[in-house]
DNA sequence: ATTATATTGTGCGATATCGAACTATATAAT
DNA sequence: ATTATATAGTTCGATATCGCACAATATAAT
């Protein structure tokens, strides 16, 4: 995965008439069009996770979630042993979702939550075998649904797609904490 | 905006090992680089509907969520007089929750379910004046947000998104009723 | 016409999400 | 050392989401 900067041929404060701040401070108004760009992607945003979750879901063992495989598989590819507020900050959680998510995790048994040797307020998440175990199923059991996806999605476009979205999500990351 | 089909050189059966069937019906294990870039895929997806949500929420007038400036956006844009299902389907959501949704929006008054005079079973969603107001004090006060992001993300790279997002979305909504 | 089946919307219960307030610990300021 | 401030996690209450079962109506089959 290279890093490429989410800046190509970017429209600057320029072409922006956003960005341009006349004298009393105010700002002038966003390009309708702007905006509806920017509607329209968070918009298809926000249907594809919906179909995406259902999809998930609908193959996932009852009572557990996409939540729940989600974290699970963080831990799997990312290394366990982090910290609740290190996997929250992944997905961009409060830290109270992350608190109810692990403890259902917890008394799944599929994860061991235990105190932080570096921070008495702290705990670090480990995953046990059977953690494990319903992550690997939950990923065989949406083989046939991804199987299926490749065939009509090509996965250059995919790729592609991965790239950017993941430049998108740093600037906005980014943007978020001012 | 071009409909540019879902197909460029794609990645056929004769590509995939999970789309050859052998002898004992069962499916060969796909492609674990495959694997994987779908689920990066649907995890970026996730995330930044996260971050999207949190973010319009965070301008949004106490007690009124993304679900219901949504809905109200869907409306304005589209036209009223749809029903609760149209809408439903229209955002891929359980027709409970849309039932949900507009409830709370009938009780603010920014929306009128009359009867559907074509069908007894359903009704007609109709936007109140309150309702367009509210929509779109929603996107003003979006606008600085939209502004900031404008400038941080080329146009041009979102709107090639758009339409490739567009593209995935209804490729899993055709699979999603197989 | 009658019956069988499908569809629209709702009520309900279980769970998820999240903000506010809180406890405990850590870090900084003095 | 003491105090002030920041941070990690939890508890709690309010609301959202969603599957299941249901009533009402529509459509198809006979």
């Amino acid at each position: 995965m290279d890093k490429t900067p989410p800046n190509g041929p970017t429209n600057g404060p320029e072409n922006n008439p956003a960005n341009s701040n006349d004298p009393n401070g105010k700002t002038a108004p966003l390009d309708p069009q702007t905006r509806g760009l920017y509607f329209a992607f968070f918009n298809e945003i926000g249907i594809i996770s919906q179909l995406s979750r259902a999809m998930m879901e609908a193959s996932l063992p009852n009572g557990l979630s996409v939540a729940h495989f989600s974290v699970l598989n963080h831990l799997v590819r990312l290394g366990d042993g982090r910290t609740p507020l290190d996997i929250a900050r992944a997905f961009q959680l409060p830290k109270t979702t992350m608190t109810h998510t692990l403890s259902v995790l917890e008394k799944n048994a599929m994860i061991i939550l235990r105190p932080n040797p570096k921070d008495g307020r702290s705990k670090c998440v480990f995953l046990t075998d059977k953690g494990r175990e319903f992550r690997d199923d939950a990923i065989a059991s949406l083989d046939p649904d991804v199987a299926a996806l490749s065939s009509r999605i090509p996965i250059k476009v995919v790729s592609e797609l991965v790239d950017k979205l993941a430049d998108i999500r740093k600037t906005l990351d980014d943007y978020r904490d001012e």
